[in-house]
RNA sequence: GGGCGCUUAGCUCAGUUGGCUAGAGCACCUCGUUUACACCGAGGGGGUCGGGGGUUCGAGUCCCUCAGCGCCCACCA
């Protein structure tokens, strides 16, 4: 069928989509023989919809497609995740609005709505990844609460609470009152925030604190053990104070932690409710007491203010202190950071809880030989090259942020996710845990109590850090429980055939949740690396620079919204034109305009070559003319160069040579110059070759000429990478002579207005493509001539003029005189160069030749120049 | 308090181990109804690569330093 005038996204992409469905385009083979090249999809949250960000994922779908097409077994597995606290807070605040709470309707009907909330959300999304173009094998969709990988999950945490790895303690955690959960170290965040600074009288110290509400329980006082200040006061000496609710008895504490720099150099303590509290008073083995309770309400001890909330209790308290005369200063512009859940926001307030934690020092982990412990194998993935980061800057804050990781706690009290598969019991009032894959078996002969799970559920990176495996499990086999996980392992063919992945490309904002664990997990539970390469790609943010946040709806992108407008494929360039690893973009729509320029560009070359070919579609290639050597000749180049670049994770240069390959050489030269005498044998070749390349980038638009075209069965997702054909150097060569002298041509007939001239020459290449060069330079003739006249053209160094008169040379003289200075400042340049001894014997060799053919080149150019101006 | 990144044409950004007479897209100026494409074609203007110093035959690229912007980490009560 004739090709349209105009490329229409709208009418291709959905049910080019589905013939690649509908032929197992994504399939992957792993009986094949073919070498596997596997990439684990960053499973998206399942919270509703995909933003920009995942766009980015294209350039996933590139390495994937390029793999395809370059013979090899590529599986892209997709998935979701359950993304506990997420959607948990998602949920929480619908029951908010319909004014009920998760206690209200039970456990039960809480998991039931979220079920049904996720799956309606999953299915959103898939069919937006499908919209994007992603050629992952659905067949393979994974999600990280199926049951496969919910074995993997309790497999993991058995196994680690064997090996002494997960344990169970009381410890200081970060509480959201708010959401009622803890939360890991990561997901707390910084917020800057201005507060008044209160200075107390505290026997005979002055203490400072922001915090006034924590203070009722507070009989340790803290200072540096060198500070000469404080020289009389010994460690554990003891003191009465008048405090809040009456006088205490306070112990003197010394301790390094504490700066003598700030404030008064003296501190009171309240381990309960601050991590560095609890560390010192840890070391002294100091009393530690609750003041605060789960839902932010201040407990008995403190008095007259239990009950109250501390965000009201903090002014009473001030005022009773300074009603009391021990309130001495108050500084009202103290700038400090107040800790908040990243999710939801919540304030954070540090509470002791009895949760689980994985020992992240315990030397427990077999890698390569030696015990070590979690965070050494983390560091020595990177240090010993197993797994490589781009960019590299990452190493950096990849090893600081193990340098300070703590234990992590995996514990959370929300009910969305993977419960934890630990079961207690109480026998002869002894506390009994039972931890494994099932629950224990019930024995009542014994009348012993029933076993109860644990009601907390996993940390959602706990399942994400499986995810390079555990997607790669065989679920059929994993339901056999009798079925070791060492030879679930084993008799998976997907996880024998596709892990390690080759390559990990997601956002370096999640290097820390994510990447980092799932080397942890994935190293002590399968003895592999996960993956080979991590890519770090940037975040999408607004037009201005900043992040597209919720609180600003103008500035979001929905991606969707761009599809409908422009297409798929030129949101996907779009996106990944000229981007680098691990730096952020601003979104900018005038990037996606020139790629749907370009893909109706790509149509126009497929319409016009289509035009020329009919309906004789030619078997062969066959080049004849200089342009056909010529294009043969960069298509060979361009081949191998978008080859390595993609190779080498860059994308964004792929993508942009190509595209100047495309527009320019292709478009631009190739078909103008085909117009004299088209060869349909190249022109379908270099079409054919050009859609393979780009296909990657922009799948669709190929595909959809591809078959539009009907010029062979298959499709062109599962063609092949473009061959080299062979060709003539010299020939080629000649075009490029030819292009320098249409150049030059029009550039002079532009800058003279001149029209219709003709151009003399002495010269076999002119001479052979004279009907072209008139064509394309727009001469009024071309003629052989032994004695030149008129202006020489110098760029080709060919003997060649434009048959011109003196007189209109003339007004032209002044340009050819500061093109002739501009000729003496780069010969200098390039002599002095080659004069230097130091150059000539440091430099490459080719570096030098490469200056010499310049010089030779420059010199030739000048002379001409000079030999003009004089003779005017 | 530590660490990282950015600063290149009016705008948004590329520039891989130092070889560049410094590039792209958009914007701008001039011309153009040539049998694909105005989502087009031809030609053109525009940058002392944030400032200063150093290493080198050679620096946008490496080192030091200063300045502005942004981000991450950290227990400053």
């Amino acid at each position: 069928m004739k090709l349209a005038k105009a490329y229409e996204p709208q009418k291709y992409e959905k049910n080019i989509y589905k013939l690649w469905e509908e032929q197992e385009a994504f399939q992957t083979h792993p009986n094949s023989g073919k070498e596997p090249f596997t990439i684990s999809m960053p499973p998206p949250n399942e919270t509703g919809t995909l933003s920009l960000g995942h766009a980015i994922y294209t350039l996933q779908d590139i390495m994937i497609r390029h793999a395809r097409l370059k013979g090899k077994d590529a599986l892209w597995v997709p998935g979701t995740d359950h993304a506990a606290l997420p959607v948990n807070a998602l949920i929480e605040k619908q029951l908010a609005e319909e004014g009920t709470d998760k206690h209200e309707i039970g456990r039960e009907e809480f998991l039931r709505r979220t079920r049904e909330f996720v799956g309606n959300s999953r299915d959103t999304m898939l069919g937006q990844m499908k919209a994007m173009g992603f050629s992952a094998d659905w067949s393979r969709t994974r999600y990280t609460l199926d049951d496969a990988l919910n074995r993997c999950v309790n497999e993991t945490f058995t196994r680690m609470y064997n090996d002494g790895l997960i344990y169970r303690g009381h410890r200081i955690v970060n509480w959201d009152p708010n959401l009622e959960t803890t939360v890991s170290d990561d997901e707390v965040e910084r917020q800057e925030e201005t507060t008044t600074f209160y200075t107390f009288q505290y026997g005979p110290f002055q203490i400072g604190t922001a915090r006034p509400e924590t203070k009722f329980g507070d009989k340790y006082v803290v200072m540096h053990p060198d500070d000469k200040r404080y020289a009389k006061y010994k460690h554990g000496d003891t003191f009465e104070a008048e405090w809040i609710n009456g006088p205490v008895t306070a112990t003197v504490i010394k301790d390094t932690a504490v700066d003598p720099a700030f404030g008064t150099g003296v501190m009171t303590i309240t381990p309960w409710h601050d991590h560095t509290d609890f560390e010192i008073a840890e070391r002294h083995n100091l009393d530690k007491e609750q003041i605060i309770d789960f839902h932010g309400k201040l407990l008995p001890v403190a008095g007259e203010f239990a009950g109250q909330h501390i965000a009201s209790a903090r002014a009473d308290i001030v005022e009773k202190l300074n009603r009391k005369g021990l309130l001495v200063s108050v500084d009202e512009n103290y700038l400090h950071s107040i800790a908040v859940n990243e999710r939801g926001k919540g304030i954070i307030e540090p509470q002791i809880k009895l949760q689980w934690f994985v020992d992240v020092n315990k030397k427990a982990v077999d890698w390569k030989g030696q015990k070590r412990s979690l965070k050494e194998v983390m560091q020595a993935v990177i240090n010993d090259g197993d797994v490589q980061i781009l960019p590299d800057r990452f190493n950096k804050v990849y090893f600081h942020w193990i340098d300070n990781l703590r234990d992590w706690c995996i514990s959370r009290q929300i009910w969305w996710g993977h419960r934890i598969p630990v079961w207690y019991r109480t026998v002869d009032d002894q506390l009994q845990t039972y931890v494994g894959v099932t629950p224990p078996e019930e024995d009542d002969s014994q009348g012993n109590a029933v076993w109860e799970q644990d009601p907390d559920t996993l940390d959602t990176w706990f399942s994400s850090a499986l995810w390079t495996w555990s997607t790669l499990v065989d679920p059929e086999l994993a339901k056999d429980l009798d079925l070791s996980f060492e030879d679930l392992l084993k008799q998976s063919r997907d996880f024998q055939k596709y892990h390690p992945t080759q390559v990990m490309e997601t956002g370096w904002d999640i290097l820390f949740f994510w990447v980092a664990r799932m080397i942890l997990a994935t190293t002590y539970m399968t003895g592999q690396i996960p993956f080979k390469t991590v890519y770090l790609h940037g975040m999408v943010r607004a037009e201005d620079g900043k992040k597209m946040s919720k609180s600003r709806p103008e500035s979001i992108v929905n991606p969707l919204d761009i599809i409908d407008q422009y297409g798929t494929d030129a949101l996907r360039t779009g996106l990944i034109q000229g981007i680098a690893p691990g730096q952020d973009q601003n979104w900018s729509r005038g990037r996606i305009e020139a790629s749907r320029n370009f893909c109706n560009k790509v149509w126009n070359i497929a319409r016009f070559i289509q035009d020329q070919i009919g309906d004789d579609v030619p078997k062969t290639v066959t080049p004849l003319t200089p342009a056909d050597h010529w294009i043969l000749s960069k298509l060979q180049h361009i081949t191998e160069v978008v080859d390595t670049k993609i190779t080498n994770f860059a994308f964004a240069d792929a993508y942009d040579q190509l595209y100047h390959f495309v527009w320019d050489d292709l478009a631009d030269w190739y078909i103008e110059a085909s117009k004299s005498s088209p060869n349909p044998g190249i022109l379908k070749h270099a079409l054919e070759s050009s859609l393979a390349l780009l296909h990657p980038f922009a799948p669709f638009v190929t595909e959809a000429i591809w078959q539009e075209l009907d010029w062979s069965n298959d499709l062109l997702i599962t063609s092949q990478w473009p061959e080299i054909t062979a060709h003539d150097k010299k020939s080629a060569k000649q075009f490029e002579v030819i292009k320098d002298i249409v150049t030059e041509a029009r550039r002079l007939s532009q800058q003279m207005n001149l029209t219709k001239q003709t151009l003399l020459h002495d010269s076999a290449v002119v001479g052979d493509s004279s009907e072209l060069i008139q064509r394309l330079a727009k001469l009024g003739d071309v003629q052989q001539t032994e004695q030149g006249r008129g202006l020489a053209l110098t760029t080709s160094q060919e003997p060649v003029w434009l048959d011109i008169d003196d007189e209109t040379i003339g007004g032209y003289i002044q340009s050819l005189k500061d093109q002739q200075t501009e000729q003496v400042k780069l010969i200098k340049n390039l002599e002095g160069r080659l004069s230097n001894d130091s150059y000539v014997q440091h430099a490459p060799d080719a570096i030098v030749q490469q200056t010499k053919d310049q010089l030779a080149k420059a010199k030739a150019q000048h002379d001409q120049l000079v030999e003009e101006l004089a003779r005017l």
